[in-house]
DNA sequence: TTTCAGCACTCAGCGCGCGCGAGTGCTAAC
DNA sequence: GTTAGCACTCGCGCGCGCTGAGTGCTGAAA
């Protein structure tokens, strides 16, 4: 017997195979149907000794007694590093992927249908966030008098991120304009944080002088024309109806449900546990630290995006029993189209 | 004893109190209990005798035999006809109105923020959709280059409905300059409908002469930058979580967040029964001909509008059991205020 | 004619006991 | 190290009877 803690060949195998099948049929698997599915033909007195170890090692639990074993947190862990490596996209998906995707240029778009197809491929819930636009650098600012008292302003970055907003404002066209040329001029290129705290220095420094440009931009600059705080538009969250069939106990369905509605949390989960610097496909398994009713949920996300630049991340989020060798490659294979789509047209 | 199929005064009185007992504890009403509230002091026999008869003219149901009576669609219609009048919204609520919508000064954001808080408010599910923008009267276009193959176009329309696409084409910037000024010059104030008709006309007409002009027009009409079919962003689902607390039956459930998820659906939904030339508070009860899982669920809904223009509409969608009078009153409340809003900025 | 007390009847829900069967751990033999 | 055999555990489904809320009906009082 290996010692406790560490895992040998036939150890290896034998769990595999358990979070296989529980996987595939969501029920506790039991030595007889392990021994049978077993290629090396062992008998279940083998097979339940060797589970008795996985079991005092952490890997498996079981609900009473006298039930098979289910697969801990533990156990997709280990699980999930065996197989990662291997890829391969089926027809069916790859069609799925292709049709919903061709065609799109702006990453917005392209994040909002990505969680529709992750959610349809997965049965499962599909999220994108396109991420604030902070890091961005800006292509150009656009204002424009609406109404009475209204601005429009448009803040386009170089990446093809779009943004607009409604300010309640009383600024002429032609002083919007000329604040407009002033941005565009002096921080094309720049990322939006970087402008913002140059502009706001430049505000403060000159204040004394408070020409016109300055006063509009001064008040442009407040009511947050060029703000790059998460937008609620740009959290997608798809398939939720899927979380019914995943999740037995209503209270924790309800709440779970309630989480996918706070955009924000969504934000902030994808950061949590997506590494944006790495590139490949993260999978975090157990969320209950960070939601507390997803404690058997897992992750399954990548970064988006365009050369070297993070424009937001994907992701599913699934039961543990989720089928991660499929998932995960979804999940990649998609975040390489995104570089791929988005970058050929710039 | 009333002829079968009319309702006199002792009965009316007697079904608006099982009415409203049952949404209250949403058991079945026994003719104890409402002998018990009945201010009269009718007896519990003399109230089944009235009961008895309120099942034979379709106003109540029992799930057995002996089981206390359950307020069948038809008395929920007779009910809000005798409620629908008297409107008093409470403070807490019109705090959580005010703090949530003040200051909104673009349609889009304000239904938005509105499902959120008719969600909040009804502890339902709470929707708003803006207009297609079909009818909407064109404010100004902008066209802006991105990058190598990329165009950013704009529609602002009159009401302050901000919409922008990113376009896969290869013009120059000049010309979109003059191709957005022939835009703004000649539609300016048009509905989106009949510019893009009469845009259509004259791209035909002139087609002969072939102009750079005429090519521009006709590029980026053909790439839809002048469209204004219905955005899937104009949809606001809010609060589909409460819907675990008011559905038992999990197959239902999870039709009815697919159909949630839905936007096209919930257009259609909204469109099909909300009269918009109607000012009023509309309450449809029972939505099984639109989507068979909502047999007992009920819209309570309004037109938004600035003025006489139809710029969206909102929505409360709940179980038959909700409270009408409340969500009326926060429903009728919220759509006067959008007008009243959005127009003090025009 | 209307109201109502009394009574027999219905039936969902609940708790209880019981047997089935899947699955286990242990032991002893190969 | 492997495995057959065996005693044991325990969740699950089933049937049963009781309880209690609620009904319809009847016949008497107002």
């Amino acid at each position: 017997m290996a010692p406790p803690g560490t895992i040998g060949n036939r150890e290896r195998e034998i769990l595999t195979a358990i979070v296989e099948t529980f996987i595939a049929t969501g029920e506790p698997v039991g030595s007889r149907v392990l021994s049978r599915s077993n290629r090396e033909g062992l008998s279940p007195a083998t097979i339940r000794n060797v589970m008795a170890d996985l079991s005092d090692a952490g890997f498996l639990e079981q609900t009473h007694t006298s039930s098979g074993r289910v697969p801990t947190t533990e156990a997709y862990r280990y699980y999930v590093e065996q197989i990662s490596g291997e890829t391969h996209l089926s027809a069916g998906d790859e069609n799925i992927i292709r049709e919903s995707l061709a065609g799109t240029t702006d990453a917005s778009e392209f994040l909002e249908r990505t969680s529709r197809v992750l959610s349809l491929i997965s049965k499962n819930v599909g999220v994108a966030v396109a991420v604030p636009g902070a890091k961005n650098a800006l292509e150009h600012v656009y204002f424009s008098r609406l109404g009475d008292q209204k601005v429009l302003a448009v803040v386009v970055t170089k990446s093809g991120l779009v943004r607009d907003r409604v300010l309640r404002l009383d600024i002429s066209q032609p002083d919007l304009d000329v604040a407009a040329r002033y941005i565009n001029e002096n921080f094309r290129g720049w990322t939006m944080t970087d402008m913002r705290s140059e502009l706001q220095r430049r505000l403060e420094a000159e204040r004394s002088e408070y020409d016109q440009l300055m006063k509009s931009l001064e008040q442009l600059y407040k009511q947050g024309a060029l703000a790059a705080e998460p937008d609620a538009q740009t959290v997608f969250v798809e398939g939720a109806s899927n979380l019914v069939a995943n999740e037995q106990d209503r209270q924790r369905l309800q709440e779970m449900l309630k989480t996918l509605e706070e955009k924000g949390k969504i934000v902030q989960l994808l950061e949590a546990y997506l590494d944006v610097k790495q590139e490949a496909v993260r999978v975090v398994i157990g969320l209950d630290d960070a939601v507390p009713s997803m404690s058997n949920f897992v992750l399954i996300g990548a970064p988006a995006r365009v050369g070297s630049e993070v424009m937001g991340s994907l992701a599913v989020i699934g039961p543990t029993r989720i089928d991660y060798q499929h998932t995960m490659t979804a999940v990649s294979y998609i975040a390489r189209l995104f570089d791929k789509i988005l970058n050929e047209s710039e």
